[in-house]
DNA sequence: ATAGGGTTAG
């Protein structure tokens, strides 16, 4: 190559990432094909240019046409499909990819992550700890919040250490995302420590906190600690609240909430949204205000969406009332008509009224709208995995263990005093299937594992992707006295801790 | 010349 040639390629290079930067593709694009010859510098700054503006498919042609690829040009594609959600792309270049770098192993991560799929970017996760590869914070913020998504409990902790064993410094944003790791994981003492010792909060760890208290139903404390972060003058937002009235929730402290609620915009200038408005309805209505939700949906200055009416039919359910329920569920046929969990609702809410024509109807319309039944999913952290099972399944390679323990657990339950709660189950057939059906559900299923695969006395934690049935809950109580063992369940709303026949939601959820 | 992050109503 001539000077003048290097010299060239040089100010062409120069240009292209000048007019990137200014967000001119086309220009760059334009000096780009005037250059003399392409070197890889030139290519990877035309590359990242396209990546910017998320056009990943012209980045792909430039990539597939370069002479040489050096890691970051590599990296700049994974990167590129993994801002566009290209999880499954991004992963082929990964793979493509011989000298991976702390730039390719954290973005790959972080795009399992944000795509919520969890079991992968833990299974990556550990495999570049395996390749010596060191993280850094935010890598680490992305493998938490993966173990928070699955209760991976164990896996988070280990996190934990590791950031503890290591020099890397717990900043504001990886300290907060595992307090959420912990209270999603069900160890809110764990996540109390992590709080207790941060020395810098701001607003998102304070929420995170409190809500973490709330979900676990200690509402108290949840809003104690909302009392404090007051008085340390940190101000809450509309997240805070969020959190401040799933404590009154859980605990039924109707008086608190209301005042909670006029104090956001007149105490603290926070304006309620359509989230507070649902806090409100499930607060009243879960606590035997139905008339009062109901009122409340109508004078609010939102169009009310599926979830309020979800939470006023749960209401309805919990307390018998049939015309408010058969109400809501006109407005959720028309704004989610093919969600499933209403026509459930609404069935048992039948069932409860003992109107048997009611649950007919119901049970045709799930089969002629075609309403495909979200299958419940449960899942429990064992030897670094997550086993997961899906009611009836018998996938697992332990399955036959799983269901003989099956057997044992419901005669000793049955003994103890447990009823299959039957009249809960929707189709057509007879009681000892109905008993049955019951007896597979993925919540059973996944403590069945735990009581085979954990030494007697430890405490057992369960991830449901569903509201437990009550059917379940009532098992667990019973679990909980037969086997000696605490069990610690997340369901879609909060969490449960079975002890001595006892759960700490006191029936309540 | 390449990057990635934490809280939210049922």
């Amino acid at each position: 190559m001539s000077g003048f040639a290097a010299a060239d390629l040089f100010v062409r290079t120069a240009l292209v990432e000048m007019y990137a930067k200014v967000g001119r593709v086309d220009l760059a694009r334009a000096a780009f094909d005037e250059a003399p010859q392409r070197d890889v510098f030139l290519c990877n700054v035309m590359l990242a240019a396209y990546v910017a503006r998320s056009e990943v498919a012209e980045a792909r042609k430039v990539f597939d046409g370069m002479p040489a690829r050096d890691l970051v040009s590599w990296n700049t594609m994974i990167h590129g499909y993994a801002m566009r959600g290209e999880v499954g792309m991004a992963r082929e270049i990964f793979d493509g990819t011989e000298d991976r770098d702390a730039f390719s192993w954290s973005s790959m991560i972080s795009a399992y992550a944000k795509s919520r799929r969890s079991k992968e970017a833990l299974d990556l996760w550990r495999e570049m700890r395996a390749a010596g590869i060191m993280p850094d914070c935010i890598t680490l913020v992305s493998v938490v919040s993966a173990c928070s998504d699955l209760g991976a409990l164990v896996t988070g902790a280990e996190v934990h250490n590791f950031v503890e064993s290591s020099r890397i410094e717990l900043d504001l944003k990886l300290g907060t995302a595992l307090i959420d790791m912990y209270a999603k994981c069900g160890d809110i003492e764990s996540s109390q420590k992590v709080f207790d010792r941060m020395p810098v909060k701001d607003v998102q760890t304070w929420s995170t906190m409190i809500i973490g208290l709330a979900n676990h139903g200690l509402g108290h404390e949840s809003l104690s600690l909302f009392s404090k972060m007051i008085s340390e003058g940190m101000k809450p937002n509309g997240v805070t609240f969020v959190g401040v009235l799933i404590a009154c929730t859980h605990v039924g402290l109707v008086t608190e909430g209301k005042k909670y609620f006029r104090s956001m915009n007149q105490v603290h200038g926070v304006e309620p949204t359509v989230e507070h408005y649902g806090c409100m309805v499930d607060l009243l209505g879960r606590s035997g205000h139905v008339e009062e939700a109901r009122h409340l949906i109508r004078s609010m200055p939102f169009e009310p969406d599926a979830i309020i009416w979800r939470a006023l039919l749960g209401a309805c359910r919990i307390h018998k009332n049939v015309d408010i329920a058969e109400e809501a569920m006109v407005r959720l046929r028309v704004l989610d008509p093919l969600g499933d969990g209403h026509y459930v609702l609404l069935s048992n809410i039948y069932a409860q009224a003992n109107s048997w024509e009611g649950v007919a109807e119901m049970r045709k319309t799930i089969r002629r709208d075609n309403i495909q039944r979200i299958p419940g999913r449960s899942s429990i952290e064992w030897e670094d995995k997550i086993h997961e099972f899906v009611c009836g399944d018998r996938l697992h390679p332990r399955s036959k263990e799983i269901y003989g323990m099956l057997e044992e657990m419901m005669d000793r339950l049955k003994q103890a005093g447990y009823k299959p709660m039957t009249s809960l189950v929707l189709q057509d057939i007879d009681e000892q299937s109905k008993e049955r059906s019951l007896v597979e559900h993925s919540e059973k299923l996944a403590i069945a594992f735990g009581l085979i695969t954990t030494p007697a006395g430890s405490t057992i934690r369960i991830t449901k992707n569903l509201r437990t049935c009550e059917d379940c809950h009532s098992a667990m109580k019973f679990i909980s006295l037969a086997y000696d063992r605490k069990l610690i369940v997340r369901d879609r709303n909060r969490f449960h801790h079975f002890s001595e026949g006892l759960c700490s939601c006191n029936d309540y959820w």
